[in-house]
DNA sequence: TCTTTACATAACTGATCGGTTATATAATAG
DNA sequence: CTATTATATAACCGATCAGTTATGTAAAGA
């Protein structure tokens, strides 16, 4: 769940505008291929590896309706990326509140027996 | 301060785990580039550009003392990634509150006008 | 059946990436 | 002054990336 691959995949698929650009308007609702085209300068297959991309990173789901095969977000896309930024924020303020600690005083007794 | 450009390479910058990894462990703490080095199997070079990486997508800073280079997150590090996901949280909960309208029927009003 | 629509795949290209070794710089220690 | 320590830069290499054009496939519609 918290794979590093997988958040590699993460954080490289959202490392391109295109695709976060992608991501945004798909977070308005589902849209196929050419709808997510239309509004982009780049060529057709182009599009089609974007969403592959995305796709493999976990962020987006596709079903098939007919010949089209419409793209939603996944409905967990964020939680990847939040809970690592989640843990990074808990372990700074961990070490802001021992920085905290360490500047009123708290911890010199302690400092008694690990210091010789 | 949303620059998409910026996005760009914090997004960039974390799709390493190498650089995940150093964010890690900078969260507890300031490091200079020989204890981040430590438990990595690649050489000085190599660390050294990885930190450049990070330090160019502003999630990082440094001071200098003496010979050494200390780094320490950026304070405001990881407040990007975060403002950028909860903009999409947000369209995907006002997708899913217009979705949750249109199958309780409220929007009926507002189509007499819109549709012919 | 034939055409159109929607998308995927293949093959190529130039740019960027992450690694390496070798070398440079800059401050401290002796 | 010289040596050491800490870090940066340069030059190179193979892999991956994002784009292209050309072509393939599969469902819908006339």
């Amino acid at each position: 769940m918290d794979d590093p691959a997988r958040l590699d995949a993460i954080f490289a698929a959202l490392a391109d505008p295109v695709r976060r650009g992608m991501v945004a308007r798909l977070a308005g609702g589902e849209m196929g291929a050419t709808e997510l085209a239309a509004p982009l300068v780049i060529s057709q297959p182009a599009v089609s590896r974007h969403i592959k991309v995305l796709e493999r990173a976990g962020l987006i789901l596709r079903r098939v309706d007919g010949t089209r095969r419409p793209c939603r977000l996944a409905p967990d896309a964020l939680a990847g990326i939040e809970a690592w930024a989640d843990t990074m924020r808990r372990t700074m303020a961990a070490n802001y509140d021992r920085l905290d600690g360490v500047l009123s005083g708290i911890e010199e007794r302690e400092n008694d027996q690990t210091d010789p």
